[in-house]
DNA sequence: TGTTGACACGAACATGTGTTCTCTCATATG
DNA sequence: CATATGAGAGAACACATGTTCGTGTCAACA
């Protein structure tokens, strides 16, 4: 397949520019007044090539109707998580259930190469105090959790220890009729309790720390 | 201010699922047609309503010119930064400029109300090792870090301290002639090292966990 | 009862915008 | 040389789409 030519890379161009400014697409004559072309059938022409590739894709008859395909999966590969409440040692945690109508101020949004799926269950807090050290999460980070009520041995969970009324976040291993709760850092020891002590709260899946 | 009718409350919704799906704005009368209204200028109206209380901007004239002021924005406000290598404590840092060329194949993208600028300057390291655990800092995070060669006191900034031949993120601070190094993790000793042992390579603004 | 204002209707109207048709013009290609 | 082909110009056409205007409904209110 032959290269673009420059015509066409300048007009690939300017559609990525315009989207990035103006949140919806060019028109033809967008791009012909601003490319300094001289009829709108050549840009039309050259579209067409560049759909040809794979590079847009265009709906007929509709206005603005060009969507860029390196663009139009990018823009949606971003997922938008609540950050419903705080988590602390001494805390139970917020379920997402609790927000009933409740205005969350504050989300965290991440780049969906950053979370395996698509956002779906998915629920933030942002962690009170030092508590958590030993799983390398600092006051002020906020940690994402998916919110499931059972985990595979090895998972990094969030759980509630009923007896020391507490929360924490630790790998889980269940082991008989004990857990062991191993701490993220590696130069800390577990801790070993009855099954019955724990419940899960969540899967631990990413922590965003921002400075300043 | 009166809370929004019902009609307009349908209306963006609308809006907000027809750009999921489209990745350009309705027309008038495609918000028209899926909600059944008799006529255009009864979708005008109420856009109208909309756009005076913020919740969207329109461009007069400009078909499909609606922009959603909270999604317009989120859009634009998603910073991408390249991963443009690793950080190891034995290991020199990769600086913006080596990467001439170079294909950056992975970048993390966050919401900008993570970033407080517009991630101008702006890179990140995957973290190899356990070197920085005392900065609460995991084997395989991703720390963002903004081009700097020097910085305030009480920054974290990433550092290559020459005669040891290392890389480390620490707290910065001046103390005369030398520098006092202090872990994040409050639970640990700093390092004191003269100021010419220590080359300010960036500051740190942010650190990524990902979890499976 | 009459007035007012929010909301809605329907029908033009005026542009905005994609599409298409006919011509050039240069460059191969035989 | 004759012909094909790729790229572009210019104009017209047809429909898509934003805008506006006159009117109607209905509840709130003095």
């Amino acid at each position: 397949m032959k290269d673009l030519s420059r015509r066409q890379q300048s007009i690939l161009h300017f559609i990525e520019h315009f989207l990035d400014a103006n949140d919806y697409p060019p028109t033809i004559r967008d791009i012909q007044t601003e490319l300094g072309i001289s009829s709108t059938s050549v840009v039309d022409y050259n579209l067409k090539g560049l759909e040809a590739r794979g590079l847009i894709r265009r709906n007929s008859k509709i206005s603005r109707g060009i969507e860029l395909a390196s663009r139009g999966s990018s823009r949606r590969n971003m997922v938008t998580i609540p950050v419903i409440g705080q988590i602390a040692a001494g805390q139970p945690i917020p379920v997402p259930g609790d927000l009933e109508g409740s205005d969350v101020t504050e989300t965290v949004e991440l780049g969906s190469d950053l979370m395996s799926n698509s956002g779906q269950g998915l629920f933030a807090l942002r962690v009170k105090g030092h508590s958590m050290v030993d799983a390398l999460i600092n006051d002020g980070d906020v940690v994402v959790l998916r919110q499931q009520e059972t985990c595979e041995n090895g998972e990094t969970v969030a759980v509630w220890l009923k007896e020391q009324r507490e929360t924490t976040l630790k790998r889980f291993y269940l082991e008989g009729d004990h857990v062991r709760l191993q701490p993220a850092n590696v130069t800390m020891d577990p801790i070993y309790t009855p099954a019955e002590n724990v419940e899960i709260q969540g899967r631990l899946v990413g922590v965003v720390r921002s400075i300043d």
